[in-house]
Parts: structure tokens; C-alpha cells; sequence
RNA sequence: GGGGGGGUUCCAGAGCGGUCAAAUGGGGCAGACUGUAAAUCUGUUGGCUUCGCCUUCGGAGGUUCGAAUCCUUCCCCCCCCA
């Protein structure tokens, strides 16, 4: 099966120039994706330009990832709608040297001719004088073919800097210069990069007569129409600083059954058939939620290793399954640990707890599982916190005969937000 | 420059002298059902020393026993005619 096709079945064709499949069945070609290092970490959106690099390797042609070290400091108007906060060239230097880090996970870059790079436009935008630039790549499109764009037609009621303007010819020049030094012929990228990248063709053809293409795959959605990768509590990054490789699972572990059959295309690289099976098995017996978890586990043993996967299937178990008060104790306190990392904790006094602590209190006062008293009443009265998997009221009182290993309580608000509590001694 | 309409609790949007911590909808959170899904139903959604008190209705003053509601002034939005 050849790139596109390959794409196409897995949903991840938006749109592509025309030609495009024939120039990848004529030769080994080289693609690129570009990624704005707005922080030290990608998140699970860019996972997406990332995997189209992948089945593009795995297709045989050679990937490169271009970090935005240049137009990061510029900001993108696309689907934006304000003007962008500009990053400091140290806060660029120090996230694209992190985002570096993670696509080494995902892109093979020992694999002869085509082996994955990572370029950074910094390194040939940051000397272009102004003058330059405006003789070199100005000159060669005009205004209104600029203003055309939906990027900066949706834009210009609302108002647009001519920085953000300027964006595209920024991004043309990355392509032309890709299509010069590394005989680049495809730009990726999510549909709303569509503009970006015909603009980059545009340059190519007038300047050299060049033939390049484009490609690109449909925004992520999901089914309730809430937007994609995103949590209460924010992104969902790559990175275990961000966000635990336990919620990183779990992100995966509670999607829609209808997102998922969409979701395990795009993120895993299981076959068709080994897909149609899963999803054939998961509707036999939905409860069992084979899909997610086929899912989850992928991607999770890819981003965080499969020791981290282990103990987070362990911790999931553990955390949404049958067990008791007693299993609770009965864990090691190694195994207990690791379980609950990752999940927030708090610490109360060791003096305080030998007293006993009203339940009110204990929730917003010693901890911030609620935000108020009010709060931390209303929830007992609604029956949505246990502790140690008891559930508890406002009559309950914390004290020292619950805690598990002498020194912690697990807190549990609702069926999915779980705190751990830490006896401080003395 | 002229005329008009607004700024209300997370959002949208009622209220227009007391019964207003403020209708209704959305969102959030929780409960039931279930599969740690979706849909649905239910509850809840300013704070506290909680049968009461305190702080909120763009800012500052004022009228009144009493104001989100009336007056003055300031700030900010939007629309229409020039």
C-alpha cells in the first residue's frame, strides 16, 4: 500500500495537490512538517504531523521535521484569533532543543537515505537582511494574492499585525529553501496549513519552476464537538512533566467508543486487518473496551516505555477497579508509590491527624481537594468522596487508624479524580 | 460631529426600589444508569464562624429606612446618520 492510500484509509487526508501520489510512486521524495516550538514539549496535536511523517518514512521516502526557531518568533495567524505573544530567542532555543528530544521516539533517524532529520529555520532565516528579503521572496507575490488567504482574510476585520502578515512569505521561504538544499518536494501539515504551504508552492514555481506538493490532514475533532487534547487540566503533553504518564493513558483509556475507532487510525501503527479486529471485538463486547485500551497502550508504551505503561495499568486497576480498604493496605509500599505517582498530593501534620480532623476541614482547609467549605460540604452531601474507597459525610472524621503504611490516605473525589495524602511526622 | 443601545454572578442573557446571592439556558462538578464511553434523568454551581452573617450586578459618589434597580459623574463597548 503507497503513502496515500495509506493515509487515505486511516482518515488522514484532508487535502493534497494535484499530483501528489505520482510524484511519491516516481521517487524517494523528501517531506516535510513544521512544528512552532511554543513550548518545551508537544502535546498530543502535534502527534498527528508527526505520524504522517512516520507512514511516510515507513513508505520509504525521507521525513524532515522543521522546528519553527524563526517563524515561532513570528506567530502564525492561521486559525488564530488574536495577535500572538512573541517568545524570547532563549525561551526558542531552550524548546526546540526539548522538542528535538521527543521526535527522536517517534522518527527513525539512522535508516541510510532516508533517514528523518530536523532542520530549524532559524539557522537560515535569522541572517536574511530585511532588504534581502523583501528583494529575494517579496517581490515575487503580490498583496492581493496574500490577502486572499482565508488566514488573513478572517483576520483583517479583527486586525492583524503586519508581522503575522508576513508569516506566510516566511514559511514560502522555508519551503523553497527546504526544495533547494534538500530537494524537498511535499509540505504536511493539518488542514489549516493548506494556505501556508500553497503560498510556498506559489514561490517555488515563479522563482524556479518547480513542481512541489502539498498534503494535508482534517483537524482532530471529537464527536461532542469539545476540542481535541485538551483536559481540565490542559494540554495533554508528551512530556511526563506535564502530564503524568497516568493521565497520559488515561486520556487515551476514556474515549468515546466513536472517537476512538477514528483516534486508533491516526496514533497507532496497527494494520487494517489487526484494526477491523479490534474494533469487530470491541463491538462484541463494548464493556471491555478493548479498543481503548489497545489504543492507550500503544501510545503509551511509544511516548512513555513500557515500564511506565505497566505501572500505570497497574495504578488504573488499582485506582477504578473492585479493590478495597484492605487490598489498599495489603500493597507494598514500593508498589503503593509508584501507583499513586503522578497523582496531586498532599501533606498534613502527623499531630493533627492523631487529633482527628473534621471532614470539611480536611478537604479544603489541610487539602485543596475542594476550594471552599462550601464546596467541600456539598460534595459530602452529594456522596462523591471516599477515602481509602470508603465513602464518607460530614460527620466522619479523618484520623490516624485509616492510614495506610502509618502515613497516607488516598482521597477520591467522584469516580476519576484521585488525591494522596501524606502524613508530614512530627 | 449628530442620534441611539449597552456594560449583571464561568459564558449567554433576564431583572429595573424591598419577597435578589439575583429567572432561564449553556458550561462546570457530582449522583443514578453503564463500560472509568455516549445518551438520558437528578442534584449542585459566591464566601463564611451557615436556621444567620459578609462580599458581589463596569468605577466613584449620592438619593432612600432600603438600590443590580433612581440621580450625578467617570471609564469601556456596540449600532445608525454624517
Amino acid at each position: 500500500m503507497n503513502f496515500v492510500e495509506e493515509l487515505k484509509w486511516r482518515g488522514m487526508i484532508h487535502d493534497f495537490m494535484p499530483g501528489t501520489g505520482e510524484q511519491l510512486q516516481k521517487e524517494m521524495t523528501t517531506a516535510y512538517v513544521g512544528i512552532d516550538p511554543t513550548a518545551d514539549s508537544l502535546h498530543i496535536g502535534h502527534l498527528v504531523s508527526i505520524m504522517m511523517l512516520k507512514h511516510l518514512q515507513r513508505a520509504g521516502h525521507k521525513p524532515i521535521a522543521l522546528v519553527g526557531g524563526a517563524t515561532g518568533m513570528i506567530g502564525d495567524p492561521s486559525g488564530k484569533s488574536e495577535e500572538r505573544n512573541l517568545l524570547s530567542e532563549e525561551e526558542l532555543r531552550h524548546n526546540e532543543q526539548s522538542i528535538k528530544r521527543q521526535l527522536l521516539k517517534f522518527l527513525d533517524f539512522d535508516a541510510g537515505p532516508n533517514s528523518a532529520e530536523i532542520v530549524n529555520n532559524y539557522d537560515w532565516i535569522s541572517g536574511f537582511s530585511f532588504l534581502g528579503f523583501l528583494r529575494e521572496v517579496g517581490k515575487h507575490l503580490t498583496v492581493s494574492y496574500m490577502i486572499a488567504k482565508d488566514s488573513v482574510k478572517n483576520r483583517l476585520e479583527t486586525g492583524l499585525s503586519f508581522t503575522e502578515f508576513t508569516y506566510q512569505l516566511v514559511q514560502a521561504y522555508d519551503y523553497l529553501y527546504l526544495y533547494r538544499n534538500k530537494n524537498c518536494k511535499l509540505q504536511m501539515g493539518g488542514s489549516d496549513q493548506w494556505g501556508n504551504i500553497t503560498t510556498g508552492a506559489e514561490l517555488i514555481r515563479r522563482k524556479t519552476g518547480g513542481e512541489v506538493y502539498a498534503l494535508t490532514c482534517p483537524l482532530i475533532t471529537k464527536a461532542d464537538g469539545t476540542k481535541f487534547g485538551k483536559t481540565e487540566r490542559g494540554n495533554v503533553w508528551l512530556d511526563s512533566r506535564y502530564t503524568s504518564p497516568y493521565h497520559f493513558y488515561q486520556f487515551w483509556l476514556n474515549c468515546s467508543d466513536e472517537d476512538t475507532e477514528r483516534y486508533i487510525k491516526i496514533f497507532t501503527l496497527f494494520s487494517k486487518e489487526e484494526i477491523d479486529a479490534l474494533i469487530a471485538e470491541h463491538k462484541e463486547a463494548p464493556h471491555r473496551r478493548a479498543l481503548q485500551k489497545a489504543l492507550a497502550e500503544d501510545i503509551t508504551i511509544r511516548v512513555h516505555g513500557k515500564e511506565a505503561y505497566d505501572t500505570v495499568v497497574e495504578a488504573s486497576g488499582i485506582l477504578f477497579g473492585q479493590s478495597t480498604a484492605e487490598a489498599l493496605h495489603k500493597l507494598p509500599e514500593d508498589v503503593f508509590l509508584a501507583v499513586f505517582d503522578g497523582v496531586p498530593l498532599f501533606e498534613v501534620g502527623h499531630g493533627e491527624v492523631e487529633q482527628g480532623i473534621e471532614m470539611v476541614d480536611f478537604l479544603s482547609e489541610k487539602t485543596q481537594v475542594a476550594k471552599s467549605k462550601g464546596e467541600a460540604r456539598r460534595m459530602l452531601k452529594e456522596g462523591s468522596i471516599s477515602i481509602n474507597k470508603t465513602r464518607v459525610s460530614d460527620t466522619d472524621k479523618v484520623d490516624a487508624n485509616q492510614l495506610i503504611a502509618g502515613r497516607y490516605l488516598v482521597v477520591q473525589r467522584g469516580k476519576k479524580n484521585h488525591y494522596l495524602v501524606r502524613v508530614k511526622s512530627g
